[in-house]
DNA sequence: CCGCATCCTGCACGATACTG
DNA sequence: CAGTATCGTGCAGGATGCGG
C-alpha cells in the first residue's frame, strides 16, 4: 500500500540546515567556490558584487562551521587566505544545480501564473 | 574542455524564486501537498503543528501566486475550501525530497564539523 | 471552518569606519 | 589583503483578537 513512500519528514533539524546553506548569500558562494575549486575573499568579493563585505564573511564562517568548505591559510605576511570546497560542499553541487536548472526551466510558468494571479486580484 | 560546463549562474529572478518556495514553511506545506494531493486549510495546520495560522496563510497565498498550488472552494455554506498540488508544483517534488535526503544523510557530517569548529573556536 | 487586521519583537542585512 | 566593530533599519514572523 502506500505506507507515505519514504516518508521526507522535515525535522527542525533539516530546517536549520538548510536555512544555513540555501540562504541569501551560501548559495552564490557554493556555486562560484564549485565551479572554481578555491577562491581568495576579495576574488568571491568581484565574483558575487553586490554582496558586502560583512555578508560575505558572515556567510563564509558558516559555511566553514558546516564543513562545506575550508579556510587555508597561504601566506602569513602578505595575508593570504584562500576558501575551498570540501567533499561535503561539492556534494551539494548536483543538488544546487538541479535547483537552478528548475527555476531557469519554470521561471516562464511562474510569471504567467503571477500574472494570471495579480490579475485576478485587481478586478476585485 | 572546461567550458564551466553549464554555467548555472544566479540571478536575481533565480535567488528571488527560490526564496519563496524554500522559506521556513513553504517546504512543510509543499512536502505536505505532495504527498497528501490535497489537503484542507486545517488539516494543513494539524500537519505542521508549529505553523502559525498567519504563516500557513501567507506561505499558501504565495504558493498560490506563483502557481505551485490550487486554492479550490469546495462549498460556501460552510466554508470548506481545499489546497491541491499543481502540476508545476509537482515537479518540484523529487527536489525537496532530494534536498531532505541530502541533509539526512549528511547531518552527521555536519554536526561533527561543527564540534570540531566550535572546539576550536573554544581554545582561544 | 477559514481566514483578515494589528501590534510587537528579533534579527538579518546594509552602510560605514577602522585594523594588522 | 582580509577581515572586526558599530550603528541603523526593514520586515519576516509570532501572539492575539475579531469576523463571515
Amino acid at each position: 500500500m502506500q505506507e507515505t513512500e519514504n516518508a521526507p519528514v522535515i525535522t527542525g533539524d533539516h530546517r536549520e540546515l538548510l536555512d544555513q546553506l540555501l540562504d541569501k548569500w551560501s548559495l552564490h558562494v557554493l556555486d562560484q567556490l564549485c565551479e572554481q575549486g578555491a577562491l581568495r575573499f576579495n576574488e568571491l568579493r568581484r565574483a558575487i558584487p553586490t554582496i558586502t563585505q560583512k555578508s560575505l564573511t558572515s556567510t563564509l564562517r558558516r559555511l566553514e562551521r558546516n564543513g562545506m568548505i575550508d579556510r587555508v591559510v597561504l601566506s602569513d605576511r602578505p595575508v593570504a587566505v584562500e576558501y575551498r570546497i570540501a567533499p561535503v560542499g561539492h556534494s551539494l553541487q548536483e543538488l544546487i544545480d538541479a535547483l537552478l536548472r528548475w527555476t531557469t526551466t519554470h521561471l516562464p510558468d511562474v510569471r504567467l501564473a503571477r500574472e494570471r494571479f495579480d490579475a485576478e486580484f485587481e478586478e476585485k
